[in-house]
This record gives C-alpha cells, sequence and structure tokens, in this order.
DNA sequence: TAGATTGTTAATCGATTAACAATC
DNA sequence: TAGATTGTTAATCGATTAACAATC
C-alpha cells in the first residue's frame, strides 16, 4: 500500500466499495468505470486513477468483475475483520446508535455502552447491549481488546472520554461531540449541526 | 457574495463560526488569526484567505473583534432566520434527531415527522413532535413553507421521499440514508457507517 | 481484426501557503 | 515610532481530468 493516500481518495475507495455491494446485490457482475462513475457522479479517469494506487483490478476491453473488485477493495480498506467497539453515552443518539442494525451487518460490533447516569446503569441500550458505568470504561477497554470508540456524550465530557478511551489502547474513534478532539489515534466525526449549517449556507447561496 | 465558493470553504466558514460561538461563550472579545487556525488546527493564512473572500472584517495589528466576526460570518451563512423543518422517518434515528435540543437552540425547528407505520401515527416521537401519516407529506410542507427535509428511512425510500419533499417545494435535505439522492436541491449528506469504514480504514493504515 | 476499456502519463485546474506591503 | 497583524498577491503544492498507448 502507498504511504500516503489523499484523505478525498481515502473516501471514495469507501463509495465505491459501498457501491459496489450494492451492484453485487443488484447481481450485476461487471462493470466498467464509465458506469461505475455514473453512478457516484465521478469522472470514470479519477476511479481509475484512484484504483491505480493500490494495483490493477480490471481488464482493458472489458472491466472489472464486481465481485472481485469488492474483495479486494475490502481487503485494501479493512473490511475483513469484526471490529470491536464501545459506545459512550447513552442518550438519544447514542441509543440509535445502539440500534442500528446496519452496522451489526456490516462486522462493527458494540460490546457495551457505558454512562455516568445512575439511572441508566445496568439498563439495556439495546438488545444486548447493556450500560455500564463510564469509570469502569478504561478497564473494559483494555480487558477486551476494543478497538473502536463511539463518542456521543455531550461537548463538554468528550475529550475526557477520548482520554480515557486511548488510556485504554483503543485505536479509532468516531466522535459525534462538537469538538475537535485531541487524540493521537485518527478520529472520525459526525456533526449534525455542522452538516445543517452547510446545507443552510448552500441555501441561502443558491437564493443568490 | 462571489459566484464560486469552494466546499472546502463553506465547510471551513462554519467550523469558524462554531468555533467563535464558543469564544464568545468563553468571554475571549479578541483574536488572531494566528490563535484561531491554532484552536482549529489550520494555517492563519487560510483563515485570512477564506474570510477575504466575503470581505474585511478585522483589524490590522489588532485582530478580529469575536463578536462582531461571530455575526459576519453568521450573516454570510445564513444562521439568522429560523429554519423549517419536516422530519422523514420516525425509526432510531429520527428519534434520536427529533430530540436533539441542540438543534432548536440553534434555530432549526422540526414542525412534524412522517413515517408509514400505522403504529406510530398520532404518537409524540419528541415533545411537541407529532408522527404523520407520510401520505401527507407534500401538502404539509407546501402548506406550511417548510425548507428543509430531513430524510431518516431506509435506503430504499429515501429517493421516493426526496422527490415528494422537492414536489412539496423543499429546498434543502439532509440525508441519512446511505444512497445518493438525485435531486435539484443541495442535500447534505451523514453516513454513519460510510465514517466508520474511513476510520477503520484509517486504523488499517496506520498498522502499516 | 475491430471495438472497448483499462492503466498511466502529462496537462490542467484549483486550493493552500508563504510572503509582504498596508496599516492599526 | 515600533510591534503586531491584517488583507492580498504570487508561488507552491496537490488533486482532477484528458488523452492515449496497451491490451483484452
Amino acid at each position: 500500500m502507498p504511504e500516503k493516500i489523499p484523505r478525498t481518495v481515502s473516501k471514495r475507495l469507501v463509495s465505491y466499495y459501498m457501491c459496489l455491494e450494492k451492484l453485487l446485490d443488484e447481481g450485476v457482475e461487471v462493470i466498467s468505470s464509465e458506469e461505475l462513475a455514473r453512478r457516484l457522479d465521478l469522472k470514470a479517469s479519477q476511479i481509475r486513477k484512484d484504483l491505480s494506487y493500490f494495483g490493477e483490478f480490471g481488464r482493458r476491453g472489458v472491466g472489472y468483475k464486481v465481485e472481485f473488485l469488492y474483495n479486494r477493495i475490502g481487503e485494501i480498506i479493512g473490511v475483513q475483520k469484526e471490529w470491536k467497539i464501545v459506545l459512550v453515552g447513552a442518550g438519544n443518539i447514542g441509543r440509535a446508535i445502539a440500534n442500528y442494525a446496519a452496522m451489526r451487518e456490516r462486522g462493527f460490533k458494540i460490546l457495551a455502552a457505558f454512562d455516568n447516569d445512575p439511572q441508566k446503569l445496568g439498563t439495556e441500550i439495546a438488545p444486548g447491549i447493556l450500560v455500564r458505568d463510564v469509570r469502569e470504561l478504561e478497564d473494559f477497554v483494555r480487558e477486551n481488546n476494543v478497538e473502536i470508540g463511539i463518542v456521543a456524550v455531550p461537548a463538554e465530557a468528550a475529550q475526557e472520554v477520548a482520554e480515557r478511551l486511548e488510556k485504554g489502547g483503543i485505536v479509532g474513534i468516531l466522535n459525534f461531540a462538537p469538538v475537535k478532539l485531541k487524540t493521537t489515534v485518527p478520529v472520525e466525526n459526525v456533526d449534525i449541526t455542522a452538516s445543517l449549517r452547510v446545507l443552510t449556507f448552500e441555501i441561502v447561496r443558491r437564493r443568490g
């Protein structure tokens, strides 16, 4: 794998993977970069360039075998294994994530949820997902070799949670709190309010 | 306002706005591009360049008055007014969004929720937010001058919902379904599974 | 073989950054 | 005035796209 892959390429690679998943589902067996580009609203040459970072996956004059490309990209982006996850924050967003079936189906397994609200401790936030005391977080992560932490706590608490996760040995964080976390591990941010603001900005701009 | 603003600039402008909100809260009155850059992990010259698309907001030798800049950026990105919203999909994600206080506090007002599950019709998904029949969606949007639709339905249903919203006269969509919507209005996507995949890709890459 | 489509190079385009004159 | 920091230009960097030889 090449040293540096532009973040834009990472994101597109994931979108290729998801599109191929759909194509596989539709029973499509072979696809050209042109057709894939049409589906994803990209340029065919961009797809071919992106893929060329990682190898040669197609056949000239023919295209790409959907299943083959799907599996290769899956290997590249690290899809093969089950990822062990803890969820921190058993509020509305936490509950929604815990009950999100699509995640489990794709190998993202939430082992436990954590919160500091005594009322919630011991309850099930989703089938099979118990709410534990956030004070146990670090130990739980370490003992269970948890890899990913999902941060769904209020902004004020997020940095501290991230630090506990890191101490426990987590290797990546998905962050729903509207703060920039300072960590050594990679963080992906999902910020609904920010997305809404980007949307409304686009709306007012189009209005002129 | 300039014709074309790169999407990267839009997103940063929103992040400036949110950072200034925090600074205002902290009681900071004046800030330099250097200090702002430090907080947002950017280059100071990038912030100054971004702002220069829209005007001159600072004072040489001094910096930016936080409140003034906050208000100016607010005007630019369209923060002043209340945005009328409908939520389509009263499942886990829909419920989480409906109960997300931070949205209401920032002028994003959800007028109603829509679903096709007869069991849910007439119930309150959140205080004051009633679940209506999705068949009423188009009329409701038109009659109430709803501006934004939040799509929180399964992937298969998302495109049809988007079309109904457009017919009703919506001007922007926030989409949680993992599909690329074909619309004439702007769409912002929030895709949790995709974010997780980008994260795990980054993790496997760092592992070497 | 003729037609199609890849993989890759080189050209283009756009975004970031450094540098500095303007000026508070 | 001296020091600080903006606004803006020009240089750099990186990403996208077109073009085409390779080849199925």
